[in-house]
DNA sequence: TTAGTCATAATTGTCGACAATCTTAGCCTT
DNA sequence: AAGGCTAAGATTGTCGACAATTATGACTAA
C-alpha cells in the first residue's frame, strides 16, 4: 500500500521534471534535488529548519557547487528561501499560503480544464475514467483514508492540466507548484474529508470536457477546487 | 523619453524582485542576473544564441560560479535553456508560446483582479486612475506608439497584481513571467495597435474594481487580456 | 565524393580552497 | 546584573583548477 502511494509519487514526479528535462543524461545536481525535494516535501528536513550546506553536502556526498545549484532550484520552487550571507531554511507552512495556492490553482486548473474541453484525446478521457474508477474502488476498500487523498486526486488534476497541451499551464501547474501542493498535504495530513463528493465532481467535470462544453468544465473545475479552499478555510482556520 | 522608459522599467523591475529578496544585500549573482535578464529581455543576447560560460563570466567580469548560480535563475524565468553537458541557449519566441502566455495571463491576472476588487485599498484606486490619466496624455502626445504599448500597460497590470494583496500571484506574474511578456514587447515590436481602446478598458476595469464588484472586476481583465490575445492572433499567424 | 572513425580541442560539471560576512561567546563597562 | 563591544569561530560567497563529456576536424576507406 505504501509502495503503491510511493510508485505513484514517483511517477508523477518524473514525469513533471520530463516537462523540462528530457534527456536522460542527468547531472549531479539534477539527482539530488530530486532527493532533497522528496525530503522536505515529506517532511524530513522540517519546516523552517536552518540549512547548512556543508552539512547537506557531506549527506548526499556531494560537493557544495551541486549542492548550491540544486539548493537555487529549490528556491525556485518556493520550498526553502535564501538570505544572501545568511543562509536558507525550508519554508514554513501557513493556512494564508495554503488558501493563495488554491485561488492560483482555481485560477489556472480552471483554464488547463477549459483547454482540456478542447484538446483531450478520447482515448484520455476513457483512459481518466478507468482511473476514476480505481479510486472509486480504492474508496470503498479503505473508506478513502489514504491513497485517494494523498496522491490520487493530485492525479487526476495532473492529468487535466497535462491535457491542456499548453506547455506554460504544465509548468507552472506539474512542475513547479504540485511540489508544494504535495508538501502541504503530506505535513497538513490533507484529508479533505469528502472523498466521495470530490470523485463525484471529478464525475462531472469529465462528463463537462467529453461534451467539449468549455465553459461548464472550467466552472465545475474552478468549483471544485473553491469547495477544496472554502473546506480547508474552515477546518484550519483555528491554526 | 528613453530615460523615461528605462527608469520605468527599472523600478517595475526591482519592485517584483523585493518580492522575493527584501535585503539590500545583493549577492554578486543576483546583480549579473539582473544585467543577463535585461540584455536577454532587449535582445542583446540574441535569441537562439548558445552561451558560453567562459565567455559570459569573462564578459561580466565574475567567476563561472556565481555566473551558473544565475544562469540558474534564467532558467528558471524560462529565459534561457539548459542541456546537460551541452550548453545553454536563449530561448527561442514563438508565437505559439506567446498565446500560452496570453492564456495564462487570463487565468491568473482575471483572478488578481477579482481579488484587487476585494483588497485595493481606495488611496491606490485614485493612484492609478492617476497614472491612467497619465497614460492618456502620453496617447494623445505620441499617438500611443512608445511609452504606452512597451512599458506603460505592463505598469497597469502590473499594480493590480500587486493590489491582489495574494503573494503567490505576485511571484507568478510580476517577478516571472513579466520578464518573457517584456521580452516578448520588446523583440517582436508589440505595439497593441489599439492604445486608446486598450486604455478605455483599463478604465473599465479600474471602475469596476472601485465598485467591488468582484465577479465583473475578472470578467473585464479576462475579456481584456483575450482581446489582446485575438489582436496578436490575427496579426501574427502568418509567422 | 561521401560516410565513418578517431584524436584533438573546447565546453560543461565537479571539487577543494580562500575571502567576506555573519554568529556567538566572552569580556568590559556602567 | 545588564547591556554593549570585541574577537574567535563558523557559514556563505567566490574563485581557479581538474575531470568528464561533447563538439570539431582531419584522415581513411568504400
Amino acid at each position: 500500500m505504501v509502495e503503491t502511494q510511493q510508485d505513484c509519487r514517483q511517477s508523477m514526479t518524473q514525469s513533471a521534471a520530463a516537462i523540462t528535462n528530457s534527456e536522460q543524461n542527468l547531472t549531479l545536481a539534477d539527482r539530488v534535488c530530486q532527493q532533497i525535494i522528496t525530503a522536505i516535501v515529506k517532511g524530513e528536513i522540517p519546516t523552517g529548519s536552518k540549512i547548512s550546506e556543508p552539512e547537506l553536502a557531506r549527506t548526499y556526498g556531494i560537493s557544495r557547487g551541486p549542492l548550491r545549484e540544486a539548493m537555487g532550484r529549490l528556491e525556485s520552487l518556493r520550498l526553502i528561501e535564501r538570505k544572501p550571507n545568511i543562509g536558507a531554511r525550508v519554508v514554513e507552512l501557513s493556512v494564508k499560503e495554503l488558501l493563495e495556492i488554491y485561488r492560483v490553482r482555481e485560477a489556472l486548473e480552471g483554464m488547463a480544464c477549459r483547454l482540456a474541453a478542447l484538446n483531450m484525446p478520447q482515448s484520455e478521457i476513457e483512459s481518466l475514467r478507468l482511473l476514476l474508477d480505481q479510486h472509486q474502488g480504492n474508496i470503498e476498500e479503505q473508506e478513502g483514508q489514504a491513497y485517494f487523498q494523498k496522491e490520487g486526486d493530485l492525479d487526476f488534476h495532473y492529468r487535466i492540466v497535462m491535457a491542456s497541451g499548453n506547455s506554460k499551464l504544465q509548468e507552472l501547474l506539474a512542475a513547479d507548484l504540485y511540489h508544494l501542493v504535495r508538501m502541504y498535504r503530506y505535513q497538513f495530513s490533507l484529508s479533505s474529508s469528502r472523498p466521495t463528493l470530490a470523485l463525484r465532481e471529478h464525475h462531472q467535470i469529465l462528463d463537462a470536457i467529453e461534451l467539449r462544453d468549455e465553459e461548464l468544465s472550467e466552472l465545475l473545475m474552478r468549483r471544485h477546487i473553491s469547495a477544496s479552499r472554502k473546506n480547508i478555510e474552515s477546518k484550519l482556520n483555528e491554526k
